[in-house]
DNA sequence: AAAACGGGGGC
DNA sequence: GCCCCAGTTTT
């Protein structure tokens, strides 16, 4: 059976479940770090640590190079060996440590010692895409805007919310017909949805807490 | 649109 | 051994 148009799903019940469903569980590495301490920088750091990088390694990750580097200026002042050796072993942490040495020069040159708010400033930092602007805005500042990565792609898309290829389709046209109460939390919700039960490979649709509201065919569930 | 960046862990 | 991982940039 076909999905219902995505103005009729029922965006409150859904999320809901997933947040009662969820209570409890691991928050992603980022979101850790926004709760212990919500500050643009630390976010914006362990964000652009965590990318193709596994939770528990970006986590320590972020956690060894903030220590050390608590603000622009600080990690301007590392040598890109000294902070590829604070994130290793996160991935790509040669390409990492480059991007975010030059990242914390721009911020002390250009932007006040500060990381910026808007969008178009943001993407203007090295190594920095939509979707690490807008978790940045989204956890640091808490400005709108739908921050997604691979698990909120594929989900949304899954359900039936979107048709979409690529992710910044997927941004744009969840943006239309998602509530905009939502924007924010989704990503979090999804994220931990995803590295869980709705993983990309073999998702776990027994136990599914939304089973009824997703539209996909040739799976049973079972008792 | 596809390739490159990249080491660690799961299977 | 081969796969994937809170993506971004370059070709």
């Amino acid at each position: 059976m076909s999905p219902p148009p995505a103005s009729e799903q029922p965006f409150e019940e859904i999320i809901d479940t997933l947040r009662a469903f969820l209570r409890g569980s691991r928050l992603p590495s980022v979101s850790e770090v926004a709760q212990r301490m919500p500050d643009p920088f630390h976010i914006l750091v362990s964000t652009m640590i965590s990318l193709r990088t596994k939770d528990e390694v970006t986590s320590a990750s972020s956690k060894r190079l903030l220590a050390r580097a608590p603000d622009p200026k600080k990690l301007a002042e590392l040598s890109e060996a000294e902070i590829a050796k604070l994130i290793y072993p996160a991935g790509f942490y040669n390409t990492k440590a480059k991007n975010l040495k030059s990242a914390a020069k721009t911020l002390v040159s250009r932007c006040g010692g500060r990381v910026p708010e808007s969008m178009e400033k943001l993407l203007e930092l090295p190594g920095v895409g939509r979707k690490t602007a807008n978790l940045v805005r989204n956890l640091g500042y808490g400005l709108d805007g739908i921050c997604v990565d691979t698990h909120v792609h594929r989900i949304a898309n899954r359900l039936g919310w979107v048709q979409t290829t690529t992710p910044e389709q997927t941004e744009s046209a969840l943006e239309e017909v998602l509530p905009q109460k939502y924007w924010i939390p989704i990503n979090e919700l999804l994220v931990r949805f995803g590295q869980t039960l709705c993983n990309p490979v073999s998702p776990v649709c027994s136990r599914c807490p939304i089973y009824e509201h997703c539209p996909r065919i040739g799976v049973k569930r079972s008792r």
